[in-house]
DNA sequence: CCGTATTTGTTCGTATGTATT
DNA sequence: CAATACATACGAACAAATACG
């Protein structure tokens, strides 16, 4: 059985865009001159081969304007491994000749849910600090950052923890020197996720259900396997690659001049 | 401006399966069901609702069956960060308490492309070996690997690397032990994307659109930054995690366990 | 700023095909 | 084989966003 018409327009549009006939950028012809390139079909038939591509993320469709092949964003590279004395989100971001910038922080103190409680090992309803920050890179959205510590450090001296002010040496160093809690390793999840609607509104995306974030997920040690903190990472799946090194390595620079 | 309807049923129905109304596997009413349900809307209409949420992927449609809820998979955890005195992955699986299975390698011999010359450091064109493998757990599909090794190792005697057979000590462990290269650290990249015709069909996915696959990049390196290996492995995005250790971490059977 | 043409978005109706039960 | 349910395809009308003179 042939494949329904749809599909063959589809195709055929899709060899066009990953031949290079169609370069990134360019615009489609309109549904009226598909429909009558391919011998009178429908308008909604067309259409439904449009609709097929866009949901393969080939192209973006914006209305009265007309339908486009998405454009290739050249990647930012996000270093999820680095050493102990790491380096900031400002330095990172430098490193590869960009420029950073932050949101002033958003404090919050609620109770732990199921996924904090079991990253922070304390009971589920504990209260603790939330720090929510926006990052941006060349000023466009990049990564949303929120951070979970138990109120008991708080408690016990670290107070700029419930402050919306940002904390330049980094709020990991602060715990460290205010309570002598080094941090002693890491442990990292990724997962890929559908955005919810926060996340649409802040990077902009377009909602056309093929956008896609990565969440990390880091949770924090102390000596003892003592969890210090539980920071999710959500970055746009579209616009970033992750990197983990491990010993001996070529330096990063290599990596973003090659693409 | 109110929603479009086809929206405002959408978001009705998607309402129903985040509140748990609508159970993981639960059938939803059908097309005429819904039609009638909803004011008498289209049928067309009631249908572009459905596709709004199988490419957002909360359902799945099954011709002559019905439109289901997604049901939710138990991930597999992939670690990226192993000490270099790594896990096979026949062991990294059992650890998980679930069974490994591998296909026997496939050989080939090819000139390098683009991307395989810029990671192992040689020319365009050069001679590589490519050594892929299907790996299963729980005999469902779980992972497509490829490696790329330079022809120069095979010609200073390595030769077990383009024959078509397992080496059980692993391939890496293989080319340190008969040419003295010893691996000392290696890079990470991961990055999200939709499989192409061949995963589609290994991974035995639905291919609505919705279905993604994470590639896993990594180089080895020896010493030097000199460049041993380059594999990419492919895993699908739904059925995985992702977890990075760094150091003093808890084991990875507390993880497993609290899922 | 306004009006008009262009282009995609939404909604309806209808008919027929294909897969599953 | 029949009934049910989703898939494909067509035609039509109006709405909304954009571009342009």
């Amino acid at each position: 059985m042939a494949d329904p018409m749809y599909r063959q327009i589809a195709e055929d549009l899709r060899e066009q865009i990953e031949s290079g006939d169609l370069r990134p950028g360019a615009q489609l012809p309109t549904e009226i001159e598909l429909r009558e390139h391919y011998g009178n079909a429908s308008r909604n038939t067309v259409r439904d081969a449009i609709k097929w591509l866009t949901t393969r993320g080939l192209v973006v469709t914006q209305p009265g304007r007309g339908t486009f092949v998405v454009e290739t964003i050249t990647p930012f590279i996000v270093r999820l491994h680095t050493p102990l004395e790491s380096k900031t989100f400002e330095e990172a971001v430098r490193q590869q000749g960009r420029e950073p910038s932050v949101s002033q922080p958003r404090v919050e103190v609620q109770n732990a849910d199921a996924d904090v409680a079991r990253e922070l090992q304390i009971e589920k309803g504990s209260t603790v600090v939330i720090r929510h920050q926006q990052r941006f890179i060349d000023h466009s959205p990049s990564s949303l950052q929120t951070s979970y510590y138990p109120m008991e450090f708080v408690q016990l001296g670290a107070v700029a923890l419930i402050q919306a002010t940002d904390i330049p040496t980094g709020a990991s160093n602060y715990v460290a020197d205010m309570l002598g809690i080094a941090q002693v390793g890491y442990r990292d999840r990724l997962l890929v996720r559908s955005p919810n609607a926060g996340e649409i509104r802040f990077f902009r995306l377009l909602n056309t259900g093929t956008e896609l974030v990565v969440g990390t997920h880091r949770t924090a040690y102390g000596h003892g396997h003592k969890p210090i903190r539980y920071t999710v990472t959500v970055y746009p799946a579209d616009r970033n690659h992750f990197v983990i090194d491990f010993d001996e390595v070529p330096p990063l620079e290599d990596l973003v001049k090659d693409l």
